[in-house]
DNA sequence: CAGCGGATGTGCT
DNA sequence: GCACATCCGCTGG
């Protein structure tokens, strides 16, 4: 992992499996403002902050794969923290989830959005110039998103906290003003989809519609 | 802004 | 078999 920075922050590291070890809605808040980061196979890399979450919250939510049981679809959300859970939806587009916990509670965090990085945040990640691309994709909307990184269904039950992943996120640099609203498209739900475990960056134009 | 087509995996009957 | 899905982009008013 050191190898794709070019000057890598004894201070900047990869979160750790404890960070996602917790609730879905407590973990969807502190991934805003961190950075996700994939390698491709030829060992460019793409890095962008998190602007945009949705937590789902467990077995009891509505709104949560998890909560029709375990199925060959859902299971990676039953398994431990720190991995991904992809899924394909409406036969077209990708999304790309955080598995959470605590433990093997079925939880997982909804990547809705992300921005660029400033050249700032670049400086202060000591991201190599070089290795970086810039994503050729939208990154707002879970879809577009997915797609940006190229994040498919071959990733699902990734381990973004194994060595030499693919992907993996990285600290945030600064903690953002976040707005809460409820989820999207999860009309369905009942009272669970007017919950507010829908998490936005204070006034970023990359949060997808309808915005908070 | 509402409406709708696209394209297919998934879970239930 | 079938209805629906953690979406997106385009169309028409």
């Amino acid at each position: 992992m050191a190898g794709t920075l070019a000057h890598p922050r004894a201070d900047v590291r990869p979160l750790l499996r404890d960070f996602y070890d917790r609730n879905a809605a407590q973990v969807a808040k502190e991934l805003l403002g961190c950075v996700l980061v994939r390698r491709f196979q030829d060992g460019r890399v793409v890095a962008v902050r998190l602007v945009e979450t949705e937590a789902y919250v467990g077995a009891h939510d509505r709104a949560c794969h998890s909560s029709i049981g375990r199925t060959a679809r859902n299971q990676a959300m039953f398994g431990p923290p720190g991995r991904l859970y992809v899924y394909l939806v409406y036969g077209l587009h990708h999304c790309c989830n955080v598995v959470c916990g605590p433990g093997l509670d079925p939880n997982a965090v909804l990547l809705r959005a992300a921005a660029p990085l400033s050249a700032d945040e670049l400086c202060l990640l000591g991201l190599s110039r070089e290795r970086m691309r810039s994503p050729l994709h939208s990154t707002s909307g879970p879809g577009n998103l997915a797609r940006a990184l190229d994040v498919s269904l071959a990733h699902d039950a990734l381990d973004l906290c194994a060595a030499r992943s693919a992907l993996w996120v990285l600290p945030r640099l600064f903690i953002p003003r976040i707005v809460t609203g409820p989820r999207i498209g999860v009309q369905y739900a009942g009272a669970w989809s007017r919950r507010h475990l829908r998490f936005c960056e204070r006034n970023s134009p990359f949060v997808s519609r309808p915005r908070l």
